[in-house]
Formats: C-alpha cells, structure tokens, sequence
RNA sequence: GGGGACAUGGCGGAACUGGUAGACGCAAGCGACUUAAAAUCGCUCGGGCUUCGCCCGUCCGGGUUCGAUUCCCGGUGUCCCCACCA
C-alpha cells in the first residue's frame, strides 16, 4: 500500500492530458456543444485564491459536460492592457509590454498546475497586436455604421490616472481605481452609441433566466428607462433670448399638471447661465451651488437652495394661472431637460422646497379612502395611487389614465410628446493612455477625422513607448503619430487616444471560438459555439463588463457579424475567497502565516510565531494585500497538492457565496485525498468479483446509484459543494464494506461503486481521479470517461422509512415499500403496535400519508 | 430616499416542490495505537430535564396548514446595488 504523493501523481496526469490532447476544441457537427468561460484574468503577476476558486469552478462544469458527451470550449486569454502595467513602468522602469508578457508567462505556469481542462491552443492576450488589430477592425465597421462618434464633452478627469473615466468608471465621485476625486473637464471624446440600444438592452434582460435576477435588476436600474412627456412652457411676457420656444422640461408624473407650484431648472441649465451673465448674484448664486460636493453623505445633507428667477411661464391648460421660474441645485442638467414642473404635493424633493420657499402645495391625487374635503399634505408627499382631483379635465382618473390624458392634450397642442428617458449615457471609451488599443483614425488638416482604411490595420503600438511620468505615452512619442492622410494623401497625424480596456473584454469571449481567422470574428465559428453557455466571474462585473459585452454583441450582430444577440445565455457569479485578518498592538497588519492560533473552549487566541507577541483576530474580510490577509495558492499546492485546494474551495461553501479559507478546511480535504486513495488502493486487482445475490452487495449496489443521482443532480444545479458532502459519505459508505475478506459479490459491489466514485470525483479532483481510475483497471482516462449512469430503480431502497408523527410530532416510524399506497401504508401504521400505544386514549381525526415520505395521524 | 438579497449548533453549511431540522466538513472532548509526539483509527458533540423517554429549538411577533427553516403579514439585524433621476 502506497502512500499517495501529490507530487509525483499530479504532474504525471497534466501531462498524460497534455500527450493526448485531450482538452482540444473540436466542433463536431452532430454533438451538441458546450461554451464554458470564466472571465478572464489581468495578469497581474501572480495567481491568487479567488483565481483558484473561479477557475475551478468552471472546471467542474467543463470536465462534467465532456463526461456528458458535449463538444466542450474551455479557453483561456488574459485581459492584458491597462493601467497596472503603466504604473509598474512608472515606479520600476520596466516596459509594461515586458512585464505584461513576462506576468503571463508566469501566471499561465500557475493556472496549468491546477490542471484545468483548458484548451490552451486558444489562448491569446488583448495585448498581442493579432488581436487589438482585429479590435481596430470592427471598431472602423462601427465606425461607419454610425455608432462611433465624438463630442465635444464635460468628462471625468481622474487626475492621478491622468485619464478619462466613463460614468460607471466613477464611484462616490472617485476614479473607480485610484480612488482619486474626479474633476469635470471639457474634451474631445470618443464615444459608442449604447443609448442606441437601451431599449433592447432593458427588454432583452428577460430572456435571460439562466441569469441571476440580481444581475438583471441592476442592469435594468443601470439603465433607468423612465417614460414620460416632454413639454415645453410659454413665457409670460418677452422670452430670454434663445428660449422663443419656451422653456421645456421632462416629467413622469403629467397626472400632476394641476398641482404644479413652479418651474425649476438646473444651476447649469443654459437659462440659468444666461441670467448670471446679467446678474452677478445669480453667478455667486450659482458658484454656490457648485461648490457641494458629491459625496453620499454630502447629497444626502446637503440642503436644498434655491434662487427666483423673477421669470413667470405660463400653465399649459390655464394659460391665465403663472408660474414662477427657480433656479435650484436639486436639478440634474444631465438627466431629462434639465428642467422640471414642480409638484410639492406628490414629490418628497418639491416639497421640501415649497415648505422652505413658502411655494403653494396642492394636493392632485386623492389617497384611496380620503376624503377630498379633509385630505392635506404635511410634510410627506403623497406618491402612492389614488384618484385625480382638483384637476379640471381630469378629475376622477386614475393616475395611469391621468398620465395618458395629460400627454395627449399637450400632444395635440403640439407643445411636446411622450418619451422615454434614460439614465444610460453613451459610453466614453477614449483614454489618453499609451498602453491600450489605438484608435485607428488620422487627424487630417485638410479633411478633417478620417478612419483608416482596413489595409491600412493594425495601427500597431511602437516598442519605445516613454512610460517614465505620467500622462499619454503616446501623445509624446516623437514619431509615432506622425503619418499620411488616406484620404488626401498629405499630412496627418494619427489619433493618440487608446481605447477603454472595456472594449478589448467586450468581444473576447466570439474571439474565442476561432483565434487564428482573419476577420475579427470567424462567423462559422461562432455560428458553432455562440452563445456562452457558461459564464462565471465576479458580481463586481454585473453592471460595466456584462453590459459592454451585451452591447456589442448586439452591435456587431446589426454588422452581420455574429447571428447571436446575447453573448452570455447563463452566467452564474461567485463569491470571493475571504480570511480572517491579524493586526499587532502597533496596528500593523500580519499575514496567516505568520501567526499561531490556539483554542481554549469558544475562544480563540492569536499570536506571532516568532516572538509570541499577541496580535487581534480582525474580521473576516476578502484577501487582499493592504490586509495581508492572503494565502498563496503555491505554498499550499506545495504541501497539500493541487487537488486538495480545489476540493476545499469548492466544499466550502456554496459557489454563490464567499468561501472562507482556513488551513483546517484544506487539512481535512486533504485527509480526504488520503482515505479515497486508501480506499481504492485496498481493492484487489482482480476485483471484478461474480456480481452474485448478497444482501451487502446489493446495498453498496443502491448507495452508489443514489449517489450517482445526487452528484449529478449537485453538479447540475450548482450546488458543488453539496455534491461533494455527498462523496464523502459514499467514502464512509464504502468503508462499512471493505474488502479485506470481502465475498466475490460485495467485491464486484465495490468494483462497480468505485468505478462510479473515481467519475464522480473527476470534475473536483482530476489528478486523484486518474489515479484512482489506473488502481482499479480503468480503461484509457478518466477525463475521457462517460459519466456514471444511475438506475433509478437501483437509486432508492426497495423498503421506506417513514416517520409517523401523531399531531405533527414525531412518535415514531414504520417500514413500508417503496411506492406503497396510502391505504396500505395507513393499515401498517394502524397494526403497528408501538404506534396504537402512542394512540391510547385518543380517537383518530384523520391519517395523512406522503406517499415514500412521511404519515401524520390527527388525533384528539 | 429607492431597489434587492440574506438570517439555521462554537464555525462553514445541508434539508428536493410545505413532510424525520442540523447531512457533510471544521473546531472541541474522550478513547485506541505509540516510550512519546505527529499521523491514523474509533466514539461523543443544539439546549434542557424527572434520560428505555419527554420538553424546547431554524432572528423576533403574528397568521395559513394535519404539518412551516420553507408560504403570507408586521418588526429587527446584516450585506449589496442605485441615488436630489423629476
């Protein structure tokens, strides 16, 4: 009996696989298919836990849809251009090109010893000119197609990145990864026409059930479709100049038209700029309104000011009532109009001004149940249903039929019309960065911005890039933009912006399906493959990548270019891998390996190993660096072998959740390694027994078929970890039937359990399973192996167990087979003599019996 | 302020669609083996009691049901997303 060495086992196996090729993408016509993905990396260097976590993961359902008979893509590339690699060029001198390849280099040496049944034939990084120069490509299709474009536009500025930040880029008011406060500045920008595709983006989101409902409503929110109508209101008196067609505003709520108070716009609402030109105390007015800042705790403090105008309009269904004109901060100018109707009654905001303003509050919708006479409003408003009152024409509506009402009278007076509004902007995808995608155009004095033509691609990075302060690399290199105009001919010089690292992760996944075609996407190929059927990253991702990536799928489906519309037809997000963290009395923060924990009873204790200074258990938190609260995956493949750390991550905890690392969890999947090993190596080799009757035989016999069915229906379902509590109760099983003195029957029995186990076990643990499936005469790999079927008449027990409860309380239980009829399992009970004494006394109401699952006796 | 998710032993978690709550693992305790330790193996392990059995127990309070961790109503707490979005 050989002890089981990871060390030797594992690599023997990733090279047996590498040998055969087995993990190779073929599409075979015919077979159906299978995309598996998970989001791929940023080679940051180095690999770490929740690398593990995910790529395991989506192991588990890659080997198991090949043991199911699918053709099976499993790639891997590397998300590779970015800011990292500046600032590593920046604080070290490097070249980021350098050490972006040499990081992959590494890190691709870490993933292969997880032994992933990855197809490595596809593996690309978006910072190999193949292909950013096919990115060009399609983005010049886009670019014709009219949904690239530029504008003149106020951007964030993240002033430590010294480059621009798109909308979902921006948390808190800071750079989403310098944390630095955003300024507004004016710039010329490239921007893609998402909005063009709000709709479809919002109503698409329901074809996808195989997506977290999370993931779709924050999408849904993200995009914040609103309908409403757009009206414009008429001066009383002479207009400000420019404003001839009166002033328009955007609201959800027409019903309210008659609760209206006042007109507001936003401090930087062109009216309002144009009276601070006039009036100096507008300007101060409006300089103050400025000033707030953006923050969470700011907005919800801040107080509402606001400044009269002096300006009246008029009312669009009473052109004799007027309404005065405010300036107030509360107004968005990048939302609707910049410019709303106030309707204090049944708007929390117009309300809080009205009461401060002294503004009037007239009450519109009537609660149902109020009475119209007594109704009033305080100091919340009303924004629930109701009935329309105090409202001419639409007096007695509901708000719905208000709605409608109200926009199709200043419809007819041809004053505005219906719309519908979005939160969604399009999306900047300019960065005045050196390291990322160029974007293939030339600035040509004499005709203007000019795409190049796609002869003319890749529009390649030069290699002497100056990365050596901050700022564009490429703007100030001394030649590289210096070209000729395709069109004219003369001089031009080409377009020193790069493209947001969102668009190199936006189209990977059709990238994929053929990494060697000519055209940005092989339409055979992802014909085939497309969609993904599999997706797994991060929560983090549900809004700024799975939105870019469902545009453009869209988009270059309108080119022609895919047939699919949704990339991604079921995604599933995991959690992150957290530990506990450790600080000494100085605050200073310490890593797991560094400390010793000792239990007394409940309560746990921590101190350094090398001097025994106590330090502060933390909580438990997502590893990160600045809490050195990591562990490196090397160290622990070093001690425990590969399989051991995938088994734990994956037994943890339900994949949706945060998986908490200890080095006792790991410790116990590695005893587990041990014991299957033992076990397997226990069997005789001749141990194919004569699968003779034996009572023992046959109940190992329904164990392993019941298992087969829990395991497959755990992996089916996501619930890995549920799967492999599963298998470490066969092991306990099988142990109660060893084979040491065993009869032929109950050895056959154990060949056939063990057949079965060492499939199952694949997806977790591949290494141990192919050594486990050699033990026991296995033919060829285990990796190409079917999965074990189950018969579902072996996979329950011929006699139930049935608890029998008297008024809902367990009393005790009877055998029945399985299957048996409520009347019969009710003449069992009755006969049953343990349970007619429970009964004494007590005159049976009614028997319930849950055919194979439990009787309950009523009775009083 | 709006939207969403979650709450089960000392810990991670299990319980299919309303049917034996606590599977499996971790930690802990006891024992075997050992000169000893580690490893390994076996047993115990929600709380309480008058312990062949009984009572309580899935965040709290109600409800529906023969039966509720599961469904409904109302709270509390934690986490996530969005946010002066008209």
């Amino acid at each position: 009996m050989a002890r089981y060495n990871p060390k030797e086992v594992e690599p023997k196996w990733r090279a047996a696989w590498a040998d055969a090729d087995v993990f190779r993408a073929t599409a075979e016509p015919g077979k159906p298919k299978y995309y598996v993905l998970e989001m791929f990396p940023y080679p940051s260097g180095r690999l770490h836990m929740g690398h593990v976590r995910n790529y395991s993961l989506g192991d588990v359902i890659a080997r198991y849809k090949r043991a199911r008979g699918f053709a099976v893509l499993h790639p891997m590339g590397w998300d590779a251009f970015g800011l990292p690699a500046e600032n590593a060029a920046m604080e070290r001198g490097v070249d980021p090109k350098a050490w972006t390849y040499e990081n992959i280099d590494r890190m691709r040496a870490e993933l292969k010893e997880l032994g992933l049944a990855i197809d490595w034939s596809r593996e690309f990084a978006t910072c190999d000119v193949e292909y950013y120069g096919k990115q060009q490509a399609w983005f010049l299709d886009l670019f014709k197609a009219g949904l690239v474009y530029r504008k003149e536009s106020v951007v964030n500025w993240d002033p430590v990145d010294q480059t621009v930040l798109a909308n979902e880029q921006v948390e808190d008011g800071r750079g989403w990864r310098s944390g630095a406060i955003v300024e507004k500045r004016k710039l010329n920008q490239w921007f893609l026409r998402i909005t063009d595709y709000a709709d479809e983006l919002v109503d698409a989101l329901k074809t996808l059930d195989r997506w977290p409902d999370k993931v779709r409503t924050m999408q849904e929110n993200w995009i914040g479709r609103s309908k409403g109508l757009k009206f414009s209101f008429e001066f009383a008196g002479a207009p400000p100049a420019g404003f001839d067609g009166g002033l328009e505003v955007y609201t959800t709520r027409p019903d309210t038209l008659f609760g209206a108070s006042f007109v507001g716009v936003a401090p930087d609402h062109p009216l309002a700029e144009q009276l601070a030109q006039a009036d100096p105390k507008v300007a101060a007015f409006i300089a103050e309104c400025r000033k707030g800042g953006t923050s969470e705790a700011e907005i919800e403090t801040a107080e509402k000011v606001g400044w009269d105008t002096g300006l009246k309009v008029k009312h669009p269904f009473d052109p004799a009532w007027e309404l005065p004109v405010w300036i107030a901060n509360f107004i968005l100018m990048d939302y609707g109009a910049g410019a709303i109707f106030a309707c204090p009654a049944h708007d929390q905001r117009d309300l809080d001004f009205a009461r401060k303003y002294r503004l009037p509050v007239k009450p519109v919708v009537l609660p149902p149940g109020e009475d119209p006479g007594a109704f009033d409003v305080g100091d919340e408003a009303y924004t629930g249903p109701g009935t329309i009152f105090n409202s001419a024409f639409l007096d007695g509506k509901d708000v719905e039929a208000a709605k409608a009402e109200a926009i199709a009278r200043i419809e007819a007076m041809g004053r505005g019309e219906g719309t519908t509004v979005y939160r969604l902007r399009d999306w900047g995808v300019a960065r005045q960065r050196g390291w990322g995608c160029p974007v293939p155009v030339v600035h040509c004095a004499k005709c203007g911005v000019v795409a190049l033509p796609k002869s003319a691609l890749p529009v390649a990075l030069p290699d002497d890039l100056d990365f050596g302060k901050p700022g564009n690399a490429l703007a100030r290199h001394p030649t590289w933009k210096h070209t000729t105009c395709p069109d004219c001919g003369g001089p031009a010089e080409r377009e020193t912006d790069t493209l947001d690292t969102f668009v190199d992760s936006s189209w990977y996944f059709a990238r994929f399906a053929d990494t060697g075609a000519d055209e940005a996407i092989s339409k055979e190929a992802v014909d085939y493959w497309l969609p993904v059927d599999q997706y797994i990253g991060g929560i983090e991702h549900a809004v700024l990548h799975l939105l870019y990536a469902r545009f453009v799928t869209k988009a270059l489906a309108d080119q022609g270019q895919l047939s699919v519309r949704e990339p991604f037809a079921g995604l599933f997000t995991q959690g992150m891998v957290t530990h506990e963290s450790y600080r000494r009395q100085s605050g200073e923060w310490v890593e797991p390996r560094e400390v010793e924990i000792t239990t007394e009873g409940k309560t746990r204790r921590a101190r350094l190993i090398s001097t025994g200074e106590p330090v502060v258990i933390g909580d438990v938190e997502k590893m990160s660096k600045s809490k050195r609260n990591t562990v490196a995956p090397e160290e622990i493949f070093d001690v425990y072998g590969v399989d051991a750390a995938r088994l734990f991550v994956l037994s943890d905890s339900p994949p949706e959740r945060d998986a908490h690392w200890s080095t006792s969890g790991v410790e116990g999947a590695w005893r587990f390694v041990n014991r299957v090993w033992a076990e397997f190596d226990s069997q005789p080799a001749s141990g194919e027994g004569d699968g003779g009757s034996d009572p023992a035989a046959d109940e190992l016999r329904v164990f392993t078929h019941r298992t087969v069915k829990a395991v497959t229906e755990a992996v089916e379902s996501f619930r890995f970890n549920s799967g492999i509590a599963r298998l470490y109760e066969f092991l306990n099983k099988l142990k109660e039937y060893p084979a040491a003195g065993a009869n032929p029957a109950v050895l056959g029995s154990r060949q056939e359990a063990l057949s079965a186990f060492a499939r199952l076990m694949a997806p977790f643990t591949p290494h141990l399973a192919e050594e486990c499936w050699t033990r026991i005469g296995g033919e060829g790999l285990v990796a190409n192996a079917p999965w074990p079927e189950f018969d579902p008449a072996l996979a329950q027990d011929a006699v139930k167990v049935l608890p029998v409860q008297v008024n809902g309380k367990r009393r005790g239980e009877v055998r029945a087979p399985a299957g048996a009829e409520p009347a019969d399992v009710e003449k069992i009970v009755l006969d049953d003599p343990e349970i007619t004494r429970r009964l004494e006394g007590l005159t049976i109401r009614k028997v319930i019996v849950v055919k194979d699952r439990i009787v309950n006796i009523v009775a009083a």
